[in-house]
DNA sequence: CCCGATCAATTGGTATACTGAATCCCATTT
DNA sequence: AAATGGGATTCAGTATACCAATTGATCGGG
């Protein structure tokens, strides 16, 4: 068990980033440090930190003197951004299919039905959302590429706060599971073509279902 | 013409960036925030934050109260950092062939010669280094695919401090101009499969002379 | 030889204050 | 009425000083 010690700087970061993947604080919406600061009980520094990170992860940009605020993401950013998953996640599964367990199929498959009841309780769009990233991941630990993991991680986290809207506005879901029980008897056979071509269709349907939502978002403000 | 206003963050961040490139600071060397700050008469706050930001180009890396230490990468994390760059450079190419204009091929070709000339004197390898991303990025940005190009800028910063050793203790330039002419001849030709074959090649290539470069290097300590 | 205890070094974080952009508002000018 | 040009204000950027927490190293005792 790793122990986690968290300095504020990084409590602040989640903190902030939670409130941006949810929808709390919107695309565009500036962000004043003295407030985060006040709100979040700690000084203006960890939360400058803070922003500075997230800004790393493409969550928030800065403009010197102007501060930072949450990105937008264009739709064409949005079909780049799931494209580029597309591929980089497919390059990883392809790695990690022969090198998959039977422990990494068990973990895959617990993930799965968690999130197929965290599906039920309506409410917790979060839980299932942080599911769907842990089911991914878990498919391309083994690839054993830490760089291209890494940055999987940040897209996969990019690709969250428009997931949550597709998620909540259309039925999103529903779709997801069978494909997700699909995948994973791909893996299990090491059907390697038929599994990325699975996983390819699965993240580029879902940028589809996104961009058509938030096309219509972007027109309502 | 964009006045760009430099924050001390962002000229301190450049300083350090510069001696990690250039091998001054070596990988796994550590990072005192008060000797920087002294060094480049600042405070530490600038410091740190500069730090923050080099680690999320993957330049240093952080541990709760231990510091900054410039990172390392493993042989086989050399490997996936150019496989990486190859991936997502011939997909930028793919894409930016058919757009590339007359202005675009010019620029590159300007670039190349001021780099053969650049490797005239042979001191400036730094130069050569830039000069190269320049090059390569110009046969990019056409492709108007903000976020890969952002992610692939980053990826030659990273690579340069491996391609620097390659170009001071091998003689690993001579080969890239006939390559840097081949693939702009290349894209004048609109030869989408050749150029992004050659392409290939050029980075993958690269690597495998700087892995064993590297590889005896690290022996060495 | 190992094992705590102590101590210096260094980072993480706070409080506070100052400088200087950026911006808004309003008066002056045209 | 529109443009210009200050202030005044807000907020980010930075400095300084200080304290807390952690680490690593040294050292003395079992």
């Amino acid at each position: 068990m790793s122990i986690e010690y968290k300095t504020r700087t990084q409590v602040v970061a989640e903190a902030i980033r939670q409130k941006i993947l949810t929808g709390q604080i919107k695309g565009g919406e500036p962000l004043r440090q003295a407030a985060l600061a006040e709100e979040l009980n700690v000084s203006r520094i960890p939360v400058r930190e803070a922003l500075l990170q997230l800004e790393a992860e493409g969550l928030v940009e800065f403009e010197a003197h102007k501060g930072a605020t949450a990105t937008r993401l264009s739709a064409e950013q949005i079909t780049e951004l799931f494209e580029l998953r597309a591929t980089l996640e497919t390059d990883l599964l392809r790695r990690a299919i022969p090198l998959l367990t039977d422990a990494d199929f068990n973990k895959a498959e617990q993930l799965r039905s968690e999130m197929a009841e965290a599906y039920q309780h309506k409410d917790s769009s979060g839980s299932w959302s942080e599911l769907n990233t842990a089911y991914h991941l878990t498919l391309y630990r083994a690839a054993n590429r830490p760089l291209t993991y890494d940055l999987v991680q940040n897209l996969m986290t990019n690709a969250d706060r428009y997931i949550r809207v597709h998620l909540l506005l259309a039925g999103g879901v529903q779709k997801a599971d069978p494909e997700h029980s699909e995948l994973l008897k791909l893996c299990r056979e090491r059907n390697i073509t038929a599994a990325c071509e699975l996983l390819s269709r699965h993240i580029l349907g879902a940028a589809d279902e996104v961009k058509s939502i938030v096309g219509s978002l972007n027109k309502a403000d």
